[in-house]
DNA sequence: TTTAGATATAAGTATATTCTTATATTAAAC
DNA sequence: GTTTAATATAAGAATATACTTATATCTAAA
């Protein structure tokens, strides 16, 4: 019934759709909708979102998996970035999300891993 | 802690999310795909999807209900097209999805609710 | 007005997802 | 080496999701 190419863009849907799944949850589309801004650390999302640090963690192994994002230790602490230059598809739905700026008008300071960039100004 | 307008940017993140979770499931997001090209009806997705009738009809209500298509009775025939022409990170994760011609290359036929343009051609 | 075809809804089930708490790992500081 | 901070993994629970089969609704035609 479905042979060889068509078989192909099966796959090729399937990718994508395993992707839309990922930003298919509000608090790892809010995650990389920061991430396109700059770098962030695990505490840094541990102090913006209400889940627990382990839930952070377990986002980030899954957006991490699909090579959506991707980490570099430094010290203690971890920090991750988006990895979707090759990924069109994911750029264009980030592109159309708030930034940092309008996501944490209203939040204070992040208190952790004191690097200078830290305290989330508001302009 | 979160005010008025980052509540505003988050109810939109949240949005986008729940229509991201809707192209995040393989056969809705093929289901898209061919509808880029034209409208479909029921009965043809139901010849084309390895899934029941009520299994096209319950993806179909989901994507009516967030307005990511609309559908239109004629006759004893449902069909569906897309409706998301103010919703540009929709249209661009479908533009980097094959379309028909791909995806059906190999399939023989469509036979049911007996439009002309129903059998699917290999150009 | 009965019958047949197309689609929708209801109910139930298996699996996936997203959290949680508890514990393990890793790296720096003492 | 021991302690402390940051992160990861494991295990488990509550909920959501995507199917199924059975049944209802709606339309056209006989």
């Amino acid at each position: 019934m479905k042979t060889e190419v068509a078989v192909s863009a099966m796959h090729h849907i399937e990718e994508v759709a395993e992707q839309m799944k990922l930003l298919g949850d509000k608090n790892r589309l809010m995650m990389l909708a920061l991430l396109k801004e700059r770098e962030w650390c695990v505490c840094e999302f541990v102090e913006i979102f209400d889940i627990s640090q382990p839930g952070i963690s377990q986002h980030m192994r899954k957006l991490k998996s699909h090579r959506i994002v991707k980490e570099e230790r430094r010290g203690q602490w971890v920090y991750y970035s988006l990895n979707i230059e090759d990924k069109p598809h994911i750029q264009a739905v980030l592109r159309h999300l708030p930034g940092r700026e309008e996501l944490l008008r209203n939040f204070d300071k992040i208190v952790c891993c004191n690097q200078s960039e830290s305290a989330i100004s508001a302009p």
